[in-house]
RNA sequence: GGGCGCGUAGCUCAAACGGAUAGAGCAUCAGAUUUCUAAUCUGAGGGUUGCAGGUUCAAUUCCUGCCGCGCCUACCA
């Protein structure tokens, strides 16, 4: 609800512009006023305006606000401070909408989203920073298919590179198996952590001896080519490490809808169509001089001005200005093309710009029935269709930006400018260590590493924290907790109410972070169920849940007909301010400091923060920054607890006060409980 | 060297296009439970937003320089 109000003022402080001031502004600022008692919205555009219209800013407000008439859905407006203008909603009015659960629809633009998450390379167990990358990635798709938009979820895996060649090696010629003990091992339940083990140690086997690591390139060659025993090796390694992950991303409810392959790209040759389409626009070009010569290299992307089809000539002609630190290698001198240039003819596939199509094959069928394809040479008959979008996201971390970017550009010099204007790199900051839990993990620190805030993850060293080691913990944890607790319940729910709280934990916390921002890993933090974490909002809707309960009524049906809202969301007159909150008013800056907290502002303040869930969900998408959500989540979860603790609802004697109470705590609950399944999390029915 | 990013309370992090008093959690200290279970709540202390300039009515936010840190910068993926 809030953000349609808040599109509707917009409309209208735009139409007062132009009547009046004959203005176009490019955007309304619409900001949030810091108490809810200055009201809902605040304006700062007057400010702006005085340069233009050579006033002072505070005239122009009260202009605006004078002339602005009447706004369905708001109280009033009024001039505040040196020439804010703060818009006051109707309470009862917006407030009754939030009860009868009323969301204006709004267009949703129909084209196909694809979003592309996970994308772990298949040769050893999932790790914590993969967790980030499934969970950012698993949330935006939520955060769009709450947009109404439609989304295929794609995981590209690599299955030909240089990591599975590695364990590969490792099978082959550390541990002399056989193709039939490396099936028998594949099997087994948790292969993807003696791939890890493997993986590791197959990396000091390289140290050892270079000649080590002409069997690596050996092998490598050996898979890319296809059609033997190693490829069949790498195809069975690579395929059971897959499963493991889906099995594991699963846990945290992640689905994908389709699996691309490289192997895939490689033998339906989607390299040779996009390597025609990139030298004929000039994109590409050969090297005939110094450290790069015999390669097919493009201009490193942000070294100059972007490539179009139009001066690619100029380019041409220019190839020698461009040194060779400013070329990217997107063909070896050897004929082989590198994952930069796989990756231009992948995203030529995803936006239908290719010209070829994967075949399609059914590779995992989720338990609640949900079908995960995988590409195939050879696919079957009838299967759905994935590619061809309209718009892309690529969760990705941000070490990879500069790959992100040559594929961008090549789709930009390729003359696909719609295409690289929809291409988004979701990009985001690392998982480290933290020192201390560095230490604990048993890792040797240097005195070097000791110092560092925090330490990178390495799985070449075989030094991280396993995705499902710190599930596992988590789970453990938190059973804990709920066997002590409810002795009452079957150690079967028990069990499914601590999954439950060990993923809201887990998901919370990889969500909270801005992107941006580093995570230092420290198990003490991840392992909280206290503060601002998941459990944290999942208890507040168990609380409202419990209110219910005992009550004997059904929160998700209770009924706000009949309610008279103004009475309890406006402060009387005569109402006495609430004491311990917000108020410590000095003669001087009780200005700035706003009137004191009445009851009824604070029971309007969870309110409003209750209509807000559509608004945020927008600005999430409109940003790429899921934890705006959080701390959506956080806030209103907060808000709810204070209420809580402040008002023993079925102890109220006011039937009137009592009944708007309950439709308080059950709006709430309903709100917690949407955002929190936007972010994949469930709500317990008893904590 | 070049590119990207970061530096905010003891610690971990917030702060929408520049806006009203820089906010949370953890930790510390002092309190709250005959009640809808305290995985909760109330309160206290804790800040020259790395440093120095600049732009602006207004700077944690934008610009310049410096200091410190991380990542990228392979004919690896």
């Amino acid at each position: 609800m809030y953000r349609h109000l808040e599109s509707r003022l917009a409309q209208h402080i735009r139409d007062f512009l132009r009547r009046t001031y004959k203005l176009e502004l490019e955007r309304i600022v619409i900001e949030q006023p810091p108490n809810v008692q200055f009201g809902e919205y605040a304006l700062p555009l007057a400010f702006e305006l005085a340069k233009k219209l050579r006033k002072a800013p505070r005239k122009i407000a009260e202009e605006i606000v004078g002339g602005i008439g009447a706004v369905e859905g708001f109280e009033n407006f009024e001039v505040a401070g040196a020439g804010y203008i703060n818009a006051r909603v109707n309470r009862a009015a917006l407030a009754l909408a939030v009860a009868k659960n009323e969301e204006p629809k709004t267009d949703v633009p129909s084209g196909k989203i694809l979003v592309e998450h996970t994308s772990i390379n298949p040769n050893k167990a999932a790790h914590i920073g993969h967790l980030r990358n499934a969970i950012l990635g698993d949330t935006f798709v939520r955060l769009l298919q709450f947009a109404g938009r439609k989304v295929d979820v794609q995981n590209y895996i690599d299955n030909t590179g240089v990591q599975v060649a590695d364990v590969v090696v490792g099978f082959q010629h550390l541990e002399k198996k056989s193709a039939a003990d490396v099936e028998r091992l594949a099997s087994q339940p948790r292969f993807d952590y003696y791939c890890w083990d493997l993986y590791a140690r197959a990396s000091q086997w390289y140290e050892q001896n270079p000649e080590n690591k002409k069997i690596r390139l050996r092998t490598l060659h050996e898979i890319e080519q296809g059609g033997n025993e190693t490829a069949a090796l790498a195809e069975t390694i690579s395929t059971a490490v897959l499963r493991r992950h889906l099995e594991t991303m699963d846990r945290l409810d992640i689905e994908y809808d389709f699996l691309p392959r490289e192997s895939e790209i490689l033998h339906l040759h989607f390299w040779d169509a996009a390597f025609e389409k990139l030298k004929a626009a000039g994109v590409l070009y050969f090297e005939n001089e110094s450290k790069n010569k015999g390669c097919w290299v493009m201009r490193r992307a942000g070294t100059s001005k972007p490539l179009t089809a139009e001066n690619a000539e100029i380019n041409q002609n220019a190839e020698n200005s461009v040194s060779e630190e400013d070329q990217k290698v997107i063909v070896r001198s050897n004929g082989t093309v590198g994952y930069v240039g796989k990756d231009i003819a992948y995203h030529m596939w995803k936006f239908g710009l290719l010209g070829k199509d994967f075949g399609y094959r059914r590779f995992f069928l989720y338990p609640n029935g949900h079908q995960c394809w995988i590409s195939s040479v050879q696919g079957e008959p009838d299967h759905p269709h994935f590619g061809d979008v309209a718009e892309i996201y690529n969760v990705i971390d941000a070490r990879q930006s500069e790959a992100q970017n040559a594929v961008i550009e090549a789709l930009r010099g390729l003359g696909f400018n719609d295409a690289a204007d929809h291409y988004t790199h979701f990009s985001y900051e690392m998982v480290a260590l933290t020192p201390r839990c560095a230490a604990e993990l048993g890792y040797e620190l240097s005195e070097d590493e000791r110092a560092r805030p925090y330490i990178e993850v390495s799985g070449r060293k075989g030094f991280g924290v396993k995705a499902d080691d710190l599930i596992d913990k988590l789970i453990a944890s938190a059973k804990k907790e709920v066997d002590s607790r409810h002795a009452e319940l079957d150690d079967s729910e028990r069990e499914k109410i601590a999954k439950q709280i060990a993923i809201g934990a887990l998901r919370y916390f990889m969500l909270k972070f801005t992107k941006q921002s580093v995570i230092a890993f420290d198990f003490k933090e991840a392992l909280s169920f206290e503060g601002e974490t998941g459990p944290y909002a999942q208890y507040a809707v168990v609380r409202a849940t419990n209110i219910f309960r005992k009550g004997r009524m059904d929160a998700t049906s209770f009924s706000a007909e009949g309610i008279d809202f103004k009475r309890f969301l406006m402060p009387a007159v005569e109402e006495r301010p609430l004491q311990g909150r917000v108020n410590h008013v000095s003669s001087t800056d009780a200005v700035l400091k706003g009137p004191l907290l009445h009851e009824a502002d604070e029971l309007w303040e969870l309110w409003l923060a209750a209509s807000k869930t559509g608004f945020i969900v927008d600005q999430c998408i409109a940003t790429t920054e899921p934890a705006y959500l959080a701390k959506h989540v956080f806030q209103l979860a907060q808000l709810f607890n204070t209420f809580y603790h402040r008002h023993p609802i079925l102890a109220e004697a006011d039937e009137q006060k009592k009944k708007f109470l309950l439709a308080t705590a059950a709006v709430v609950r309903r709100e917690l409980i949407r955002a929190l399944q936007v972010m994949g999390i469930e709500s317990p029915p008893a904590m």
